[in-house]
Parts: structure tokens; C-alpha cells; sequence
DNA sequence: ACGCGTTGGTTGTCGTTACAACTAACACCA
DNA sequence: TGGTGTTAGTTGTAACGACAACCAACGCGT
């Protein structure tokens, strides 16, 4: 909306090239991996490992939706496929008659054990292994910092510490 | 495949989750903008804009996939539907009568002009403006330690120089 | 000239996602 | 009690991309 446009310098230019050709290429890889070894999308790989860190295994579609970065359509059609694979449940909430909440099985939980070190090991190779300490420090600026612009409010990109407790699943995100 | 699976430390998963958030988010954010006010896909908007620096506006389709991080019946599809929008043309090729060339028209040109401030202006607001001048470069080399792992021989990931010369469209990939 | 493997590109089918429309239930106020 | 606006979630439709199958043309050896 400015009368001039302001185009990009060299420097990023070069810089907006790969961070493009990386948002393009790495969810790929990842769906390539997750769906060869286990069956299982990126997305619900996230999906059923933010339920598996929850609370009695079970969290709401809102919540869900918002930690996965996801709308509720979205989720919604997810979550059919995965109660018609027997991997969650979906049952009324009894405190709120509109909402519902979604519970892993244990099926969906012996899958995702099966899955995590493929997918960790993926993520190694394809992207943590590349980096040096400093890096993923500035990873974790960058990202945030895009992030603040991309979803301010934060409602999404689960911000909370999920990472501090239990199981060796509660790391494989 | 080690036997033992090295899991995520906290500070790999707190970048590896943001990461993963941007990735979700920003190509929406991108496809929102553009679909919006110029009907094109962040990814015909790139393909376009490749033709566009292309010498006689015109590549070919395979060199065009991989500029573009696209597999090629991917990119047959979208050709042809630009091709019915008017927006580029595909020829035969004389030398290998296998190839196909494909060419941006002016309609198109037009259109990725009129297109091409509100998208810079979109990534200016969501990415680089929220970025320091050291954060632009760490982003370069980080975004670059990964594609190296995601696409080793660099058969996609347009890595000439595209952004030297020429008029404004060349800086507003 | 023929055969064979490879490359360039298109097409068909299916799964997934976005968007919009819709239903149901809650909250609040009169 | 009834009305209004908002929230939670599902469903339908249409568009897009992945994958595999396919065809045509090239190149090379014989």
C-alpha cells in the first residue's frame, strides 16, 4: 500500500530464495518419510503427538487445532481418518455439549513409538545435524521472530513448554 | 537406523517447533495475499516470475520445475492452466522435439507487475522486515545448510544469480 | 537399420486441503 | 421465556498436488 514499492536488495533477495525453496521442499521430505515407515502424514504424526503429551491423552478440537497449526476443518477431516484407522477416539464433551475431545488409543500411541526414531532421525539428517549450536539459536530468533508476524495473537504454534516432561515421545515433535 | 535413537535436547526442540510452525504458516500467508489480489498461487506467481527473467521469456519445462522446487507433472498441471488463463504459452521444441518450451505473454507480464508490489510488500511485513541485518545473513547460511541436506545435488533450488540485472520484476521473486 | 535404455512431458486418479455453509449449543439480557 | 450473538464442530464442494502409468523422442551400440 506504500506509493513506493520497496524492493528487495540483493542480500534478500538471495536470503527469501531459500527460505522459500525450504518451506517448498522440507514438509516433502517429511510426508515422504512418516508416510514410507509408518503410514502416518506430517501432520498427523504432530496431531497424535500433541495428544499423546496431553493431559489423560485427550484434548479438545480447538486446542488441537491451534497447537497444530491447523483450522478446524481441517482437523476435522484429520481426525475422521484417524478414528475410522482406530488411532483416536472423539467423544461429546460432557462439560460443553458443543465441544469435543479427541483422546490417542493405544494403537495411536504404539504407532507413534514406532515412528518417532525414523522421524528423529530424519530430522537430524535433513536439517539439526546441519546446523551449528549458534545456529539453531538463531533458528529459534528467526523463527520467532517471522512468527510474530505470521500469528500475532499467537492462537497457534504451541508456545508452551511441552518438551519439559515425561516420556521420550514428549521430545519427538 | 543407529540402535539407539538420540532424542531431541530442549533447545533443538524449541527451534525444531518453530521451524516447523513457519513452514506451516508462511506458505498460506503467501497463497492468502496473492490469491487475493492478483488470482495467482504463491507457486504461479514463482513460476511466472522465472519465465519472466528467463532470456526470451521462455525456459523449458523441466529447467522451470526445477527453478520453481516443482516435480514436472506438477508443473504440467499449472502450465496448463495458465496456458488457459492466457497468461503463457507452449510451444514445441525445434532442437528436441521432445521438450517443450514455455513462454510468459504479455498478459502475464502484465499481471506480475500488477502483482509484484503487494507481494514484496506482503514479504517485506511478514519476514524480512522483522529481521536484523545479521538475522538476514544467518538466515541465508541457515536456510542454506538445510537445502544442502534436502536437495544435495542442487538440481532444484535456483542457485544462479537471478537477481543481478535487469528490471524491478527481477528482485520481486 | 534395429533394439534398448533413458529422457521430456502429459494425463488420469486419488487423497488432502481450503472455503463456505450449516447445525448445535452456550451466554447474556430482556 | 424468548431473542441475539458467539463459539464448537461437522460437512460439502471444488481446487490442488502426488504418484503412477503412459507416450514420444533421443542416443547409442551393433
Amino acid at each position: 500500500m506504500s506509493t513506493e514499492t520497496r524492493w528487495l536488495s540483493t542480500e534478500e533477495s538471495a536470503a527469501w530464495v531459500r527460505l522459500v525453496a525450504l518451506t517448498e521442499l522440507l514438509p516433502g521430505a517429511l510426508d515422504a518419510q512418516l508416510l514410507r515407515d509408518a503410514g502416518l502424514t506430517h501432520f498427523e504424526y504432530g496431531a497424535l503427538m500433541a495428544l499423546a503429551d496431553a493431559s489423560d491423552r485427550t484434548m479438545r478440537m480447538t486446542e488441537l487445532a491451534a497447537r497444530t497449526n491447523a483450522t478446524l476443518p481441517r482437523l476435522s477431516h484429520v481426525a475422521r481418518r484417524l478414528e475410522e484407522r482406530g488411532l483416536i477416539e472423539r467423544h461429546p464433551c460432557p462439560e460443553d455439549r458443543r465441544a469435543t475431545n479427541a483422546t490417542i488409543t493405544e494403537t495411536g500411541l504404539a504407532l507413534l513409538e514406532s515412528a518417532a526414531p525414523g522421524h528423529v532421525d530424519t530430522v537430524r539428517a535433513n536439517v539439526l545435524d546441519a546446523l551449528t549450536p549458534e545456529q539453531l539459536g538463531q533458528l529459534y530468533e528467526i523463527a520467532g521472530a517471522v512468527l510474530a508476524q505470521l500469528d500475532p495473537d499467537e492462537r497457534l504454534t504451541a508456545t508452551s513448554c511441552q518438551f519439559s516432561e515425561g516420556p521420550a515421545l514428549a521430545r519427538a515433535g
